[in-house]
DNA sequence: GGGAGATGGACAACCTCGTTGTCCATCTCC
DNA sequence: GGAGATGGACAACGAGGTTGTCCATCTCCC
């Protein structure tokens, strides 16, 4: 195109090469997840997870933490309930109040997740060099909120 | 968690701030295509105006290049239509097919954008210097696929 | 030249996952 | 103790994807 910056690089390729890498990441831990007996874990359920927390939540907050309604949490988490990923319990200190709480799939799933970008990182550092990575890191840290987990992602690509 | 590297910085990091750093740059292009008379304009779209190219497509073609099956590329072509961006005219060569193609609406979004990717890639190169972008942009050339538009995006995420 | 098969497009039915609206049980607080 | 807030469930709906079917038209080969 002819708005090209005097280096040549198009300014999309940026923002695209970090999405491309993002799915190459996340297309082999969940390569890898199902071949470790998780063939049926999604990206998004990732973040369900990690939303849920070792001490539980409910799907009022678990909808708050990912920025989706309270009754799309809770479809979400029937799902995972009927996958073995999630339990329901009650509180009992508040009976309306249903507790979500991972399984010991659950966990397993995300111990093995965890290994798993351990290792993606690792080659990562052999081939372009443990300093780009970490300078990486440093600079995406300089140019991304804070918070890593206030992903409101659900619906944010689409159509609309 | 437990299986932190040496480093103290967990391997879900880096593809976390990939996906944060894309979001950033993608909201951010968004918001000012929507203040320049955009604001119907959804992330997918730019996928799709880069799919028909200049010389235009057809639907079968559209859903090929998005990784969508031609009935889903037949909506969107429907969406873009209807909001003005596309227009469907018929092959002279061909009875059968129509060929989809930007319109001067189209262009202009297309032409704005570019600019606005610019626009952030200077500010970057302010904030982290020029050649960390540059640097950033090398390794990620090394991580990921060549092909930059070769991006089956739209069901990818979701808890199918 | 003509017919068999491939191709492009449209229509319909369906699925998933999000939405809003409503309702009810239960808790909190004045 | 009652008013209002809160958590959860149910229903209806919409967006955007899927597959299946059908038809017009083009291609290719005999």
């Amino acid at each position: 195109m002819s708005n090209e910056p005097p280096d040549g690089t198009p300014g999309f390729e940026l923002p695209l090469r970090l999405f491309l890498a993002f799915r190459v990441v996340i297309d082999e831990v969940h390569e890898e997840l199902a071949r470790q007996g998780h063939p049926d874990l999604r990206p998004m359920h990732g973040f369900v997870f990690q939303a849920i927390g070792p001490h539980g939540t409910t799907a009022v907050d678990l909808g708050r933490t990912l920025g989706i309604s309270k009754q799309a949490a809770g479809k979400t988490v029937d799902s995972l309930e009927r996958l073995g990923y999630v339990e329901r319990g009650r509180d009992p200190r508040d009976a309306r109040r249903k507790i979500v709480r991972l399984t010991g799939r659950g966990a397993d799933s995300l111990r093995r997740s965890e290994l798993i970008f351990e290792r993606v990182r690792a080659r990562w550092m052999e081939t372009l060099g443990a300093d780009r990575v970490r300078a990486m890191e440093d600079d995406l840290r300089r140019v991304t909120p804070s918070d890593l987990w206030r992903l409101d992602a659900p619906g944010w690509f689409g159509t609309g």
